[in-house]
RNA sequence: GCCCCUGUAGUUCAAUGGAUAGAACUGGGAUCUUCUAAGUCCUCAAUGUAGGUUCGAUUCCUACCGGGGGCACCA
């Protein structure tokens, strides 16, 4: 019907004289102008010679026999607003109703492969809020992938190795703990980072202790070290159970540096000497030098990272991988990207990176190395009480349940409900309020559609469309859905998602707060039916931002 | 100094070059004997400044002002 309705206006365009014509149609934010609009009259009017109104009345006298189509209207300066009849949304919804989880779902993703890494937390390090932002990020980005038919690997790529690793093993050595526990490791790192700082002894002793850990020359480090990673690991995958991520790769830097020296080193064309180091001269492609291997011979952060591309293709046969993070690594991920195309051509085009915002807070930064960090499980347990204090009267068999599943949807929304990128302004009071645009208002919208469904369900009553029933902008809303989830996985991009659920909610609510559903009347079936596309709407959106959905709450 | 990102109600976010710039929080007010008040309804309030391009600019361009990030052996 689009196709048809492009086509027509195509048309209608070329015989007005217009040539190299593209029509869009969108849907209006405003409902009432209808449920697609285009402003093609406007921006061919010029190249036609007409006004853009004149135009736009020649063009609708062609729309006039499209199929579907109930109004079409000439409005403001210029747009063609189209209306469908309510057959069409009605048989649109109805076909959702019968579609189970694909409802929303596109093709467009069909045949591709793409491995997707994100939240990339450092053992011997805290999983602090900071990680949040990616793992939310990165885990709706793959969601979006697959709802688009692609077959999607997640990939966790983790600093086991490295400064900071020497930094905290060289403290636990000096206080002899030999069975650390994750409050020893969460103490250690600020310690180790502050002497490295400022005692200069203690900064040769930690960079001699990098070396032999890279090396694992020494028993006793290397007893220390295993020990220590292996609780790191095992805490991190507790906290991905909560956040609802499983991975399907975990790629180490400790295996990964050496895989990207090798690439370094066989590329002497590409990766220069200089004063000792193996470097990129990024200023050749309008970049900046990057620092690939250092004089000690140890892999940078650099090496690691071509390493990674190589271990990821050894690992998965992807058409792409995309990258999760942080936006302060923007432009080294522009170095080395230009430095792996050289270097690995087979992966040219087949390389992405994603940024996610920082975040930040209303009072002061937070700095692991300061040790004033909110760990990632501490903040989802303070949201979570909060949450426990309104379910007082919630109707979930298990509280302490469903505060986690609140708290982990009101953590992730406020973090997925604004664009990717952007910094994100961590406000305590707000997430643990619990209202507003907010994930709980989302999950909660979702529970009260279960519950009219059951009572429905107890009581007989089925659910089924009166397609000669007028439309309302709730069911028009509910129509946009497909069309949103198209659009937010071109531009992979969760808070279009967020945004519209938000809306839909609302609509949905005010709704339900003036319509008495179950009232025994004739539309009773026909409003059960509203209900429940509703409800899949809202769960088919919250499951692509990676946020439970309850059905009681 | 150079490069990149970013400035929208008091605050946190929306707005595919379009229509009257939408929400939420806060402030002021209303609303539960009726399917869940984590709800609903009313109300106050915004495009940093100056130019430019365009039929039309929050959106694109230029300058200025403010905020953030990056720029050689950290990740």
């Amino acid at each position: 019907m689009l196709e048809e309705m492009r086509h027509a206006v195509r048309e209608a365009l070329e015989s007005a004289g217009v040539s190299d014509i593209e029509v869009v149609f969108e849907h209006p934010a405003d409902m009432v102008n209808g449920d697609y609009a285009t402003g093609a009259a406007m921006r061919y009017a010029k190249q036609a010679g007409r006004s853009p109104r004149e135009l736009a009345d020649t063009i609708v006298a062609k729309l006039g026999d499209v199929r579907g189509v109930a109004k079409i209207e000439v409005a403001g300066p210029g747009f063609i607003n189209v209306s469908l009849k309510p057959s069409v949304i009605w048989s649109a919804l109805d076909a959702g109703r019968a579609s189970g989880d694909e409802w929303g779902g596109t093709t467009s993703g069909k045949g591709r492969k793409i491995m997707v890494e994100y939240t990339d937390p450092n053992p011997f390090k805290e999983f602090h809020i900071g990680h949040l932002v990616p793992n939310a990020l990165g885990e709706s980005v793959a969601r979006l992938l697959q709802f688009s038919g692609a077959e999607v690997k997640r990939a966790n790529w983790q600093g086991d190795v490295g400064v900071h690793v020497a930094k905290s093993l060289f403290v636990l050595l000096e206080k002899n703990i030999t069975n650390p526990t994750i409050a020893d490791l969460a103490a250690a790192y600020p310690e180790g980072s502050r002497r490295y700082d400022e005692d200069p002894a203690a900064k040769a002793a930690i960079d001699v202790l990098n070396k032999t850990i890279y090396e694992r020359s020494d028993v006793r480090v290397n007893d220390l070290y295993d020990k220590g990673r292996a609780l790191s690991l095992e805490h991190f995958e507790t906290i991905y159970k909560i956040l609802g991520t499983k991975f399907d790769f975990y790629f180490f830097e400790s295996v990964g540096g050496p895989r990207g020296i090798e690439v370094v080193r066989a590329h002497p064309d590409i990766f220069v000497e200089s004063d000792g180091a193996v470097i990129f001269e990024g200023e050749k492609y309008g970049l900046h030098t990057r620092v690939f291997i250092n004089r000690l011979g140890l892999p940078t952060y650099e090496a690691k990272e071509i390493g990674l591309a190589v271990l990821k293709r050894e690992a998965y046969d992807f058409d792409l991988t995309i990258t999760i993070t942080g936006n302060e690594q923007k432009e080294y991920f522009r170095v080395v990207m230009k430095a792996m195309e050289l270097a690995l051509p087979e992966l040219r085009g087949k390389l992405a990176f994603k940024t996610n915002g920082m975040l930040r807070f209303a009072e002061g930064k937070m700095s692991s190395r300061a040790g004033n960090i909110i760990r990632g499980d501490d903040l989802i347990a303070n949201v979570a009480s909060a949450a426990k204090e309104r379910s007082s009267e919630s109707r979930a068999e298990n509280h302490e349940a469903l505060a986690q599943k609140v708290a982990v949807g009101a953590i992730k929304f406020q973090i997925l409900k604004g664009a990717s990128g952007k910094d994100i302004i961590f406000d305590k009071e707000r997430a643990l309020s619990l209202e507003g645009d907010s994930g709980p208002y989302l999950q909660y919208a979702y529970a009260r559609t279960c519950a009219i469904i059951e009572k429905a369900k107890a009581s007989g009553v089925s659910a089924s469309f009166d397609a000669a029933q007028e439309t309302s902008e709730l069911v028009r809303h509910v129509y946009r859905f497909p069309d949103i989830v198209a659009y937010a996985q071109e531009k992979l991009e969760p808070h279009l998602v967020a945004t519209y659920l938000i809306e839909l909610a609302s609509y949905f609510n005010s709704w339900y707060a003036h319509e008495h559903i179950l009232d025994g009347g004739a539309l009773q079936s026909h409003k059960v039916a509203i209900v429940e596309i509703v409800g899949k709407t809202l769960k088919n959106g919250l499951w692509l931002l990676g946020i439970p959905a309850p059905e009681k709450m």
